[in-house]
RNA sequence: GCACCUGUAGCUUAAUUGGAUAGAGCACCUGACUACGGAUCAGGAGGUUAGGGGUUCGACUCCCUUCAGGUGCACCA
């Protein structure tokens, strides 16, 4: 039991005997104590004065006094202003860290019997992923850990966009101009070479509009008229009618593709339990259709065309299926969330996709639940800014991408030259030096990415390459490593009995308060879908273990009591840090 | 034009969801026991929280308004 929760208690209590009034738990209002004042739990009084009549003041020191004497944990409390607040016993805390912060399932919330899905990546099959979808994939792999922390069982799940038209340029641009050329025989990783030909597809296509302006057509006519666009029209008809060879291509473009994307999702460190394909899903949802119809929700127009009238939502009219019966975008998105649920029978969806999206998923959910889906309120749309570089938006037909490979590479040779500079690898293998450089290098651009709110957007300057110091993944790794080197000195091993509960100085009181705070950023976390609430919590934890490490020596203390004691809290923090960052995807070394 | 999002130190950002003197990191300046690991620590300087109004004991946070930036408003996905 959390002495907040006991203090709540003694709270609604002490209105009760002392103003005889109840007052619910809202307005118990429990916090941290600022740095700068005695204590560690502060209750804010001015939501009771209104009951006690009196000034904050004395409402403090009334209710100071009632919970002093109430509660054994509560040593002392000072009123400034209108905050309360209480000194708590140091035996508290070292109960806190032996027996809550070190025990093996602190961190992990039980079972709470719902299951997720957490929908991320997103790839189209016509390039390979960049920097937006860097930051995709880690927002979705560290919402999914987080929530599983939270008690949830986690389904992740791939929807691959391997058809439609983008499709189509990449193909025909190769059967033009690849002169069959393979990622064995050009080197090339698979998305890479398709990316290649999406990119010259583009560029042809410029060409040949620019032509047909020279001729003397308009741009429109030029944009619809070019011969390349037609004829990646005429390959998509193809496409669905199931041309056999238009198939054959398509597959093994495909099978390309997914072997580069596999590598680079290896490289990331993200996965998923299943993958679902658009070439699959892209019929789905004309039942819904049906069901909309007849329901009423949907109407359809004298063309044939079906639509929905949000304009008593605030939104417009929405067109859910053509005049001549094919879906749009709007139709398969209705049939992937009917078939998400029924594949997995899940209380909750997320889709990790980009702001831009935004609208998009604001409709597919109204329409859900105006269909009276019943589990149209578990779905959510994390929504994260997308990222832009000092040039501008990023574009990939115009190849203006920081690439997912090559930015992880550079961040790996990065953090080698660092850690060669500083000459810390003495006695490493060459396996471990490349595993420590790994983790180094993704740790500082993963930390980079997730340690801001999901919905700001993010500008990426590829010429300041990410700092390792500061408030920076490295840096807790290193705090980590710095624990990590302490306790081998030791021989520590696992949890220190010890012989007297030590006096507590400041900071190490300060440090246990900390880690005790742990599982409610999870809960936080997982609540607000932002994994830069973990981020930043453990950096500040790294900060203060730091400032702890450097005035209280751990191995010369004054005492073997106080010694062993110290031992425990650092290994404590070693392993909130492990755990924390193993939420965001960050793997911290023992030595670097 | 309409809708949604964002605006905090020079830069990158935080603020326990309405609580105390708005915290950090980078960059800049000054220091740290002959270092339990200096990728560290301490200190200095830097803020009208885009501007204006309102709500209340109390506002970066809620409401109104103006400004700036972004995104979306296809029978594309």
């Amino acid at each position: 039991m959390t002495i907040e929760y006991i203090i709540t208690e003694h709270i609604q209590r002490a209105v009760s005997e002392l103003y005889q009034t109840e007052i619910g738990i809202d307005n118990i209002v429990i916090q941290e104590t600022r740095k700068e004042f005695e204590g560690q739990v502060t209750v804010v009084t001015f939501p009771f004065t209104r009951i006690s009549k009196k000034t904050p003041e004395q409402t403090g020191v009334e209710l100071g006094e009632y919970l002093k004497e109430h509660i054994t944990e509560v040593v002392e409390f000072n009123v400034i202003k209108g905050f309360l607040n209480l000194s708590i016993a140091d035996s508290y805390w070292i109960d806190q860290l032996l027996n809550n912060v070190l025990s093996q399932g602190f961190g992990q919330f039980p079972s709470n019997g719902k299951r997720v899905m957490v929908e991320y990546s997103s790839p189209n099959t016509n390039k390979p992923l960049h920097l937006g979808h860097v930051r995709n994939n880690l927002l979705g792999y560290s919402v999914a850990a987080i929530l599983t922390a939270n008690g949830y069982e986690v389904i992740k799940v791939n929807l691959v966009n391997d058809r439609g038209i983008h499709i189509c340029k990449s193909m025909l641009a190769w059967q033009l101009f690849g002169n069959g050329e393979t990622p064995e025989s050009s080197g090339l990783k698979g998305d890479h070479l398709v990316g290649k030909y999406y990119v010259i597809f583009d560029q042809e296509y410029k060409k040949q509009i620019a032509d047909l302006i020279q001729a003397g057509e308009t741009e429109e006519n030029a944009k619809k008229n070019a011969v390349l666009i037609k004829m990646a029209q005429q390959m998509l008809l193809d496409w669905e009618a199931g041309n056999v060879e238009i198939m054959a291509l398509w597959s093994m473009m495909n099978t390309w593709v997914y072997a580069g994307f596999e590598q680079t999702y290896n490289m990331l460190g993200v996965d998923f339990a299943k993958y679902y394909y658009e070439s699959d899903t892209y019929l789905l949802g004309k039942d819904i259709i049906d069901e909309g119809l007849e329901k009423g929700v949907f109407f359809k127009k004298e063309d044939g065309s079906v639509w929905i009238d949000l304009t008593e939502d605030g939104l417009d009219l929405k067109l859910v299926l053509r005049a001549d019966g094919t879906s749009v975008y709007i139709t398969q998105d209705l049939g992937t969330a009917q078939l998400k649920f029924d594949d997995f029978n899940v209380d909750k969806s997320i889709y990790v996709v980009g702001n831009e999206q935004d609208y998009h998923f604001k409709v597919l959910f109204l329409i859900l639940q105006k269909l009276g889906k019943s589990w149209a309120d578990g779905l959510y749309h994390l929504s994260y800014g997308m990222v832009d570089l000092p040039s501008g938006k990023m574009k990939s037909r115009e190849g203006t991408v920081v690439d997912a490979d090559e930015l992880m590479d550079d961040m790996i040779r990065t953090a080698q030259e660092r850690t060669e500079e500083l000459g810390k690898v003495d006695g490493f293998s060459d396996d471990e030096k490349a595993d420590l450089y790994n983790m180094i290098g993704l740790g500082a651009l993963k930390f980079f990415l997730l340690k801001v709110e999901p919905k700001k957007r993010l500008l990426f300057d590829p010429n300041e390459s990410i700092d390792f110091q500061g408030h920076t993944g490295p840096f807790i790794q290193y705090t980590h490593a710095r624990i990590c080197s302490v306790l081998a000195k030791a021989n520590y091993s696992s949890k220190l009995t010890l012989s007297h509960s030590p006096e507590l100085t400041m900071l190490e009181k300060e440090l246990i308060v900390n880690l005790s705070k742990y599982p409610g950023f999870i809960a936080a976390a997982a609540k607000e879908y932002s994994p830069a609430h973990i981020a930043n919590y453990i950096f500040e934890l790294a900060k203060l273990f730091n400032k702890f490490y450097h005035e209280e020596s751990i191995l010369k203390a004054e005492d073997l009591n106080v010694k062993n004691f110290r031992l425990d809290l650092a290994a404590a923090t070693a392993s909130i840090i492990n755990k924390g960052m193993a939420l965001l995807g960050i793997r911290v070394p023992e030595r670097m």
